[in-house]
DNA sequence: ACACGCAATGTAAACGTTTACATTACATAT
DNA sequence: ATATGTAATGTAAACGTTTACATTGCGTGT
């Protein structure tokens, strides 16, 4: 038996109704009796019903987070960023690490729906925003991280996929090589589609004509890495450079090379793409593309709850800057660490 | 203005009670009636209201999880973990990555009296899990994950790190090592102490007297691996192997030696804890004690959830094994890259 | 034909708050 | 003294469900 803001206001000698205005500070209440209830809140340890509460004020506090099976850190400091800029604002969120499933998204749009949660994270690569766009009420408090928005109806904020990859080819132009080969994500993944066609803008912008046999299929996994290296290997001229659309990738990639003694960046130059922690610590240690994942985070908590802050109404993207970081697997000598900003 | 139960009810012309009784299975009603009412449901959308439903049931499906700052690998599966498990009993989880911080801790507890969650899932491997105890009523539920719990008052699941440091140090003795310097972590953590104690047993087994200058104090984080390493380095007489008590030291200072042109494992053997992804992918890989963290997870929410199934009442333990994995860098060869299972 | 039991459904209270509206008490203006 | 405004507090409805209890209708045994 818990104690319940009826037995307070007993306590008390007051209405239900002054210990709530006490709790809330809404309304006038005596200095007098404010201290009274309020001792009799502590002596009680009363704690205000949230369930209660909300069921009354359609509010809980709580923000949804739907995420797709993505790699660790990606995740860990996602949901660091957001739940920091949520905690900022009270608020708790609750994460479902649902695998892309498209069943499990629509239910916890059911979540949603059913009141539990004042607005929604969803990350979606694998499916465009369409899908689920359909069956969602119009007034729904809903942002898209890096996923299909096309429309724009939706409020989303991504990282700069495109100028990343985009830069980092240029980088790697910029060392000389020519024939660089790439191993992509899969063609249904939203960062993999951008990523790639940042690898060709700069091909193009350098004139440089791209080459089919060098652009392998991956799949995000460090095994569609080591196989995507293995089939490069075996081709009859090989690539000065290797472009990974992950760092995951680029490891496998590595391990593929170092076993088939190829020397890195000697022979063939490797970049990658979201400088995961790993990436300082192999060797060579990997050049790749710095990731905000952190402030995409807090980003998409901002864009959910901070409203009307001259925002136009409609659905806005917001793009977050990404990064070439140089360390050794370009050619670039190995005391050369310092972060190349993006714009 | 969502659609209700009264709405359902209206259209297809029964009561609230029955439309509620088909929604839950709850009691016998007419298949006429409940194909009737569960065509509206269909037509309308309409999906209960969770916070209603839960004011009258006391039970809102929702999982509090408290996690301090953990490295990214063991936050990511950790959390997968439990929501896997969450989710097969159709829970959803409330994610606060709180850093270890008391009144966070008790902010949290707070909506958990509040209501908000069914149960509660704390690591706190710096607080006693005394301190949060006493606020407790004692039906809550609640489960310490790798953290203090004496008494042994509460549910708790935790990882075997006395045996998974004991069987490593006891593996590097087995190369023949007999000057094993540890760096530790903090000395105010949970599992930094256990680790701690297993490194000594495994001397004791050995007749191997500890020598203090040999155990240096980090706080498991990279730098104080690197900069523990450094010190170690400076002694008269160096150590033949060294063990870390997580893998983040032990790249710190596999770092420093490489920077030393130290050579691992042929001057210095090294071993970590944690098994990080990087453990596997540095020059030369690092051994180290695998943890089953997204076990942990499954773990917690297993001893959480399903009570009553023949469990003692009182607060139970469950360890979880810890293996050792064997890589270049303790001596071992190459190829020996199978895992030591725990017992 | 009657009572009885049971299946199907309805009625209304309850869950723990917030808040619009009503009431009271009192100080000040007239 | 009376009216009036305002501050402090109380009353009760509302939020959207579930569920105990009441009611209805109908088949069955007598």
């Amino acid at each position: 038996m818990t104690v319940g803001i009826k037995e307070v206001a007993r306590k008390a000698n007051v209405s239900i109704a002054t210990v709530s205005r006490v709790l809330n500070g809404s309304a006038s209440v005596t200095q007098e009796t404010k201290e009274r209830v309020m001792a009799i809140v502590g002596e009680l340890n009363y704690m205000p019903h949230a369930i209660g509460r909300a069921l009354v004020t359609h509010k809980t506090n709580l923000l949804g987070v739907i995420l797709p099976d993505v790699h660790s850190e990606f995740f860990s400091e996602l949901i660091r960023g957001i739940d920091h800029a949520a905690r900022e604002r009270s608020y708790h969120i609750i994460v479902s690490s649902t695998h892309s499933n498209k069943k499990e998204i629509e239910s916890m749009l059911g979540v949603m729906q059913g009141g539990h949660v004042d607005g929604l994270i969803v990350m979606s690569p694998h499916i465009s925003a369409d899908g689920v766009l359909k069956r969602l009420s119009p007034r729904s408090k809903l942002v898209f991280v890096n996923s299909y928005t096309n429309g724009g109806k939706f409020v989303s904020v991504a990282i700069d996929n495109f100028n990343g990859a985009y830069r980092m080819v240029d980088h790697l132009i910029g060392h000389g090589y020519e024939k660089i080969a790439i191993i992509k994500g899969e063609e249904s993944n939203f960062d993999a589609q951008e990523r790639f066609n940042g690898y060709l803008q700069a091909l193009k912008k350098h004139r440089i004509r791209r080459i089919s046999e060098l652009e392998i299929n991956g799949n995000f996994t460090e095994e569609s890495g080591y196989d995507g290296m293995m089939k490069i290997l075996k081709l009859k001229t090989k690539p000065t450079a290797l472009f990974c659309a992950n760092d995951s990738m680029a490891l496998g990639a590595l391990r593929a090379m170092h076993e088939k003694d190829i020397i890195v960046p000697g022979e063939i130059a490797l970049a990658g793409f979201d400088d995961i922690p790993s990436a300082q610590y192999v060797l060579p240690s990997l050049t790749s593309v710095h990731v905000p994942i952190y402030e995409l985070g807090t980003a998409a908590v901002e864009s959910l709850l901070d409203e009307g802050k001259g925002d136009a109404p409609g659905g806005r993207k917001k793009i977050l800057n990404t990064s070439v970081v140089k360390r050794e697997s370009c050619g670039c000598p190995p005391g050369t660490r310092e972060r190349v900003k993006g714009i």
